[in-house]
RNA sequence: GCGGUUGUGGCGAAGUGGUUAACGCACCGGAUUGUGAUUCCGGCACUCGUGGGUUCAAUUCCCAUCAGCCGCCCCA
């Protein structure tokens, strides 16, 4: 019987790895200067959070979530997303009570969702999230949303599409929604199964619907647009008004929606064009939630935020054949030669360490050729060859792997040359 | 949840109803008793995802199952 990782999964291998922490480091240094702090919540949480905070219509709540009971009889489900967390967490610290508002947040860490896996979709992944929390300035919005385009400008990635919509506030909500009501409803027989349900539960994600994309009614559909009461549209022409200011080109789609239920006015996606992405286009997605807060149990606090996945990111790097600035390679990679040599390597190794360097060796009794084969694998700026001849006067051999050159150094004084040659 | 496709050594990849499963890369050893290239020589799959069936005989045919990849739905 052998054992097999879960479906849907992946371990990072150390050639992956190095790439992660290289962007777990730019997200933390991004956050930074954008004077983000990091929240880590736990991965599960009660269900009955995610289904009021991510919202019971929702794909991810309906057929995506990882629920399991626990021994004291507790429903938990392993998180879908970051929001409804940091939320939680929000409400349960009263972080409203903080001195220092919009309280402003950022995350890394695992989602689950039960999905049939395919390109750019695993059943755990990583997202990078921003919330913020507190204020209901468009420029707040303008924010979050330049972090995220200078996330992915940082890394090198191009041709990027930031798209915009508004989803207005909770009066244009309403008003948009009757009126599509009333639009599709007449026909509503003519739609799939999924749209005939979506007409009452939110009838705003029928313009959302692949399959029935091309019905002519889709066209014809009232845009939100139309609907933005007075307040909301003043709103969404600020957050665009500072886009612009801030030189971040975007485009207005009325038929963008998020499939999550808790947003309202501003929306946001950023997509990724070009070949080698399959069906998934969708890098970073996000917006508006100025209800969720209160919904989860806290005081009335506007928010907004975004998600996006490290595995997609690390995909449109793969695409663009962006290659990330990863040091790589040892200082020095120590051959021996005899056991006089061996026996002293442990100490000799666990001082160079000690002073910082990043040395290796040989521990499965490699030939003296096979060594120095490992050393240049491995990447060594120098090897340190050590035998019977080196010991005896206390010297040790240092060749320098790009040259060539070589020559004697004092035992006791390697670590120093070593050091000075950096 | 639905559909397509694939599953042979560490990796890539041939192959056939029948006594020993090509080849390439990588790795290990030797030629070269203390030096990373190249070359040459040698080594490296009781086994062809798993389980069952057909057959005198199956990696090769059939069924099931699992997994990967891709697409739909939906999303990050």
């Amino acid at each position: 019987m052998n054992y097999r990782i879960p479906r849907g999964t992946q371990d990072i291998l150390p050639e992956q790895s190095r790439k992660w922490q290289f962007i777990e480091q730019k997200i933390h240094d991004l956050c930074n200067r954008y004077n983000y702090k990091e929240i880590r919540t736990p991965v599960f949480e009660q269900t009955e959070l995610f289904a009021r905070g991510v919202g019971d219509t929702t794909d991810i709540v309906q057929k995506e979530m990882y629920t399991f009971d626990d021994r004291g009889g507790r429903s938990l489900t392993l998180r879908p997303e970051g929001t409804a967390s940091t939320v939680r967490s929000f409400v349960e610290n009263k972080m409203h009570g903080w001195a220092d508002q919009p309280v402003k947040l950022y995350y890394v860490g695992p989602m689950f969702r039960y999905e049939r896996p395919q390109s750019g979709r695993m059943r755990q992944f990583v997202q990078f999230g921003v919330e913020a929390m507190g204020s209901a300035d468009p420029a707040v919005d303008a924010e979050v949303i330049g972090l995220s385009m200078d996330f992915y400008r940082e890394l090198g990635l191009s041709n990027l599409k930031l798209v915009v919509n508004s989803l207005g506030d909770k009066e244009s909500r309403n008003n948009h929604r009757n009126a599509l009501i009333e639009h599709f409803e007449p026909r509503i027989s003519e739609f799939c199964a999924d749209c005939q349900q979506r007409l009452e539960k939110n009838p705003l994600r029928i313009l959302d619907c692949k399959q029935d994309n091309d019905h002519e009614l889709m066209a014809t559909a009232p845009s939100i647009l139309d609907y933005l009461n007075e307040d909301s549209t003043d709103y969404f022409k600020l957050v665009q008004q500072y886009l612009a200011d801030m030189d971040i080109r975007f485009e207005v789609d009325p038929t963008l929606v998020r499939g999550l239920d808790y947003y309202n006015n501003t929306a946001f996606e950023i997509m990724i064009d070009g070949e080698g992405f399959g069906a998934i286009t969708t890098l970073c997605g996000g917006g508006r939630y100025n209800g969720l807060v209160e919904d989860i149990g806290g005081p009335t606090t506007p928010g907004i935020g975004f998600a996006l996945s490290i595995e997609r990111l690390l995909m449109a790097l793969e695409v663009q054949e962006i290659s990330l600035p990863i040091e790589e390679g040892l200082d020095a990679y120590l051959v021996t030669m005899g056991e006089q040599a061996k026996a002293v390597s442990p100490k000799l190794l666990h001082g160079l360490r000690s002073k910082g360097l990043a040395v290796d060796g040989d521990y499965i009794g490699k030939k003296m050729k096979a060594q120095m084969k490992a050393a240049d694998r491995q990447k060594a700026e120098f090897v340190l060859l050590l035998g019977d001849d080196e010991l005896a006067e206390d010297n040790i051999m240092v060749k320098e792997m790009a040259t060539g050159e070589q020559k004697q150094v004092p035992l006791k004084e390697i670590a120093e040359w070593i050091i000075s040659q950096r």
